[in-house]
RNA sequence: GGGGAUGUGGCGGAACCGGUAGACGCGCGGGUCUCAAAAACCCGUUACCGUAAGGUAGUGUGGGUUCGAUUCCCACCAUCCCCACCA
């Protein structure tokens, strides 16, 4: 690839009165940040325009929520996105990088409530603050395409792409059973309520509620977000996709039809992913609340005991649920079902561990085969009958009802049924086909995928986000609001004060006519889940401008996919789900030509610290424990794990002071180099120390030889001493690795490491330079190297990069100059050090010139005085020889 | 119970396709400079034995494949994360 230059063109006058090209003796972080961010600013140097003859990369950071401040976890995630974007430019690429704001949401409408704020205000006053801090960091992001979810200019393309998808039916309105947080006071979607809790409020179960709700059809996708997974292999975690995976659910099985005895036109319809244990059935058992029971309860069709343990169950709270444990517990209905199979009469059982929301909420149970059922029915005494055996076992002496200790669930493809009337000796697989088959030609089944993933319910009732864009007329029904009519803006002057729900009882908001009939209405008070938002902004980023669509669907073309996403893994089944939904949606709705909306995915891990506790003073903020004591008390102090940052465990630290005492350069550096970026990372203040010490190692060695150097001019090699050579080579293999490294493999760490030893190469070969006699080429060696080394720093620590370019006679940007490259000849060793094993074992280390032939290198290791005593008389039977590499000798 | 990771010096970590284990940094020890200290620079730093040269062991544990295993395979142990009565 052609590595290209600036991309904004040359330097406006402007921009110049902020370059310096004499350097300071000394760094002065803070002093350098301000002026090269001006600089930046000036020369608008990372704006980028769709240019369809350049290769584009869409780098993409999740955007954040704007509670004020930010936190070391963004200071890493974004470092990590500004450092690629830079490499990403300087080595050719038309670079996206964006950022902007999550701005709705739940906390801007509790400080309204708390403190009477306009949630507006607020929110605008923290992007405010948190923006200058993100610039003092000098992230290279194209703030003319900055967004805030909450303006109207943004959310109107909310409703605007609802109302599209409510027109193919992707969206619909029903009455559903619901997670209700109390803290939150609102209705959450199933992700949000992950093992009955809410997401926001770990302690706080949900509750079940009954709400007329808006819902997104994630199901009609089912299918392709669980195949097209497979795309994103390689591209994206291992364990996101396995999240995901299991998150979607998919599971292939039957519906079968079981006859009520007695009731001939009525039956119990249960889902099934062992149709081939069908003859092992001995009973079934149904969800307490399904509608078969509720309607025998009303009709009086069931014991007292029924009607009891229905009662309990739906009494239960879900935290009750979960405390109750895994004890399984149920009751006889007093009715019998029909197997079609079999033709045995079953009871009919309804049982807590049966839910309603998976499958037809009603099951089989086939205790000799299924964990559940076994505990069920070996509790309750119902038999058990074995129906499936491993290969080879000797079928005669498997009678069904035989004691079955443990229950058999295996799959194993040659295991077989027994005691299944036509289908015994078949395998499981042959047998499943056959039964399907039977029952779908006689209709009392079918097969049947069923999905764990549920339709998106996205009605939220609270006042803090987008407006449904729906008029409820007591004529026409829903209507939607007319394009022409958008945004539908959230009112200025919303009620906080008293509880409820603010957006319901703002009259001038709720009363509207119909724009269909033009009667009486009312407008939906409903707001939307702020996963809307973020579904797809990284879209909107590329023509955040636009007033007649959310974009261009042709600009949109050029930027997209996102080609690097970079954040927590908490988003994992949450947003990382609800925007590869969108995504076809918008697909689906003509907007964009792909599926996938991130081609690569980095989870960067946490910023951890180690955490304290006192008896007194609960936890502690490191700094406030002293030789092991607490500051305040004295008392001892217990040390905890070390843990993500937390306000509530008290070790944060904050960037804002770390950038005031290191400069932001250093806080970057230390960020990249102290971890790989998928793992966790503990801050550490020596860490950081150490990164500013490499930080004045090249600012000193650059200072020293910066008015020393020639212009810049390559001599042949015969020009050079071993030692310039050396040096020479030693640069061009760092520009190799940190290439490899940052481009290709995300690894900042070793990157950083390689750039540390071209450090200490250059002032190895500067302590032997005798400074009153320094060769031109020497001085250009230094110079290839210092050069080289300033523009690789560029991604990493862009304002340091900037000085030393600068210094070192530059007029243009550090962070817009052509990526170096290497010369392949020039990284070659002269010498290798070729190890010599003895059966495996290293005996010796040979230097050997790099072109050595092979024979005369084994000439030498089989010559070699360590070689001979350690052979003690043995024969060499067999030579191994990794050319450049080793050399083994096989003796026995 | 299911799924996914991870295990290497005092610490963070490195080792690309099976080929010199411990790059780089922190910490620690020693030295140079200084009246002194800080900073900076230089040297050393896996463990054990040895003054040294050198030797032995060594990547969670036990096996296997291989001329050769941190890397591949099998079993086990430990830790972390996610999901969890999903039929």
């Amino acid at each position: 690839m052609e590595p290209r230059g600036t991309l904004t063109g040359s330097l406006t006058s402007e921009a110049s009165k902020h370059r310096r090209s004499i350097m300071e003796e000394k760094y002065f972080p803070q002093e350098i940040e301000e002026r090269q961010q001006a600089r930046w600013k000036a020369a608008k140097a990372f704006e980028v325009t769709a240019d369809p003859a350049r290769p584009k990369f869409y780098c993409l950071e999740m955007l954040p929520y704007p509670s004020g401040r930010i936190h070391m976890g963004h200071v890493r995630n974004y470092t990590i996105g500004d450092a690629l974007s830079t490499f990403k430019r300087m080595t050719g690429f038309n670079v996206l990088h964006p950022m902007g704001w999550d701005a709705f949401g739940m906390p801007a409408e509790n400080a309204a409530i708390k403190h009477g704020a306009r949630p507006d205000q607020w929110t605008i006053e923290n992007i405010d603050s948190m923006r200058s801090q993100l610039q003092r960091l000098g992230f290279n992001y194209d703030w003319s395409r900055e967004i805030a979810t909450c303006t109207p200019a943004y959310y109107r393309w909310n409703q605007w792409l609802l109302i599209e998808m409510w027109k193919k039916g992707l969206v619909y309105r029903r009455k559903a059973t619901v997670n209700w947080c109390v803290k939150c006071n609102t209705s959450l979607a199933n992700e949000q309520a992950e093992g009955g809790f809410c997401w926001r409020h770990e302690d706080t179960p949900v509750e079940q509620r009954e709400l007329e709700q808006w819902f997104i059809r994630v199901t009609h996708y089912a299918d392709e977000l669980l195949d097209s997974l497979a795309e994103l292999e390689g591209g994206w975690p291992e364990r996101v996709l396995a999240m995901q995976r299991n998150w979607i659910g998919r599971s292939r099985g039957a519906e079968i039809d079981f006859e009520i005895d007695g009731e001939a036109k009525q039956t119990v319809r249960v889902f099934t992913t062992r149709i081939d244990t069908i003859f092992g059935a001995s009973s079934l058992i149904l969800a307490p609340d399904h509608p078969l029971l509720n309607e025998w309860a009303e009709a009086g069709k069931v014991s007292a005991e029924v009607l009891r343990f229905r009662e309990e169950q739906a009494a239960l709270t879900p935290r009750e649920r979960l405390e109750e444990g895994r004890e399984k517990t149920g009751v006889f209905t007093g009715w019998w079902a029909i197997n079609p199979f079999s033709g045995a009469k079953l009871p009919i059982w309804t049982a807590n561990f049966v839910l309603t929301g998976y499958g037809t909420g009603a099951v089989m149970a086939v205790p000799a085969h299924d964990e559940r059922d076994f505990d069920f029915s070996q509790k309750y005494g119902l038999p058990i009958r074995r129906v499936i055996v491993p290969a080879g076992s000797d079928v005669s002496r498997n009678d069904p009802q035989a004691e079955v200790s443990l229950p058999y669930t295996a799959k194993e493809e040659s295991a077989q049924l027994i005691h299944s009337g036509e289908w015994s000796g078949l395998t499981i697989a042959e047998a499943q086909q056959s039964m399907i088959a039977r029952a779908e030609q006689r209709g009392f089944g079918q097969s049947r995928v069923n999905f764990k993933i549920r339709d998106w319910g996205i009605s939220r009732q609270r006042a803090w986000g987008t407006p449904l864009p729906f008029i409820h007329c007591p004529v026409c029904q829903i209507v939607p609001v007319p394009a022409a009519q958008l945004p539908v803006e959230l009112p200025a002057d919303l009620n906080f004060k008293t509880p409820g729900a603010p957006l319901a009882e703002h009259r001038a908001f709720v009363e509207t006519s119909c724009p269909s009939c033009g009667g009486p209405a009312r407008r939906d008070t409903d707001t939307m889940d702020t996963f809307v938002d973020s579904s797809w902004y990284y879209s909107r980023y590329c023509d955040p401008g636009n007033e007649s669509l959310p974009f261009d669907p042709a600009v949109a073309a050029y930027w997209t996919p996102v080609d690097q996403y970079i954040g927590g893994i908490e988003h994992a089944v949450l947003h990382l789900i609800y925007t590869r939904v969108w995504t076809k949606i918008m697909r689906d709705l003509g907007l964009l030509n792909f599926g996938e909306p991130i081609t690569r995915l980095l989870t960067q891990g946490m910023v951890c610290l180690a955490t304290y506790r006192c008896e007194e003073h609960d936890w502690l903020h490191p700094n406030d424990v002293i030789e092991g004591r607490c500051r305040h008390c004295q008392r001892p102090v217990t040390v905890g794990r070390i843990e993500k940052m937390s306000k509530s465990k008290k070790n944060t630290i904050d960037p804002d002071e770390m950038i005031r005492i290191y400069g932001a350069d250093t806080v970057r550096l230390f960020m990249l180099f102290a971890a790989p970026p998928e793992k966790d990372l503990e801050w550490s203040e020596a860490g950081a120390e150490g990164a500013s010490r490499f930080l004045n190692r090249v600012w000193r060695i650059t200072w020293k030889w910066h008015t020393l150097l020639p212009p810049t001019e390559a001599g042949g090699a015969e020009d050079y001493s071993g030692a310039a050579r050396a040096l020479r080579r030693k640069t061009h293999q760092t520009i190799e690795r940190v290439s490899r490294d940052i481009g290709d493999r995300l690894q900042f760490n070793t990157a950083i490491a390689a750039l540390m030893e071209l450090t200490n190469e250059l002032y190895a070969f500067d302590s032997q330079l005798p400074m009153d006699q320094v060769s031109s080429s020497d001085r250009f060696v230094i110079r290839e190297a210092l050069e080289s080394l300033a523009r690789m720093l560029a991604p990493l620590t862009p304002h340091l990069a900037e000085e030393l370019w600068s210094g070192l006679g530059h007029q243009g940007l550090a962070v817009q100059t052509a990526w170096p490259t290497f010369d392949q000849k020039l990284a070659l060793e002269e010498e290798l050090e070729i190890p010599i094993q003895l059966n495996g074992k290293l005996v010796t280390r040979l230097i050997v010139p790099a072109g050595i032939a092979e024979d005369a290198l084994v000439e030498l290791a089989v010559t070699n005085p360590r070689i001979v005593q350690r052979l003690e008389g043995r024969t060499i039977s067999k030579t191994i020889v990794v050319p450049g590499r080793l050399i083994n000798l096989v003796a026995r």
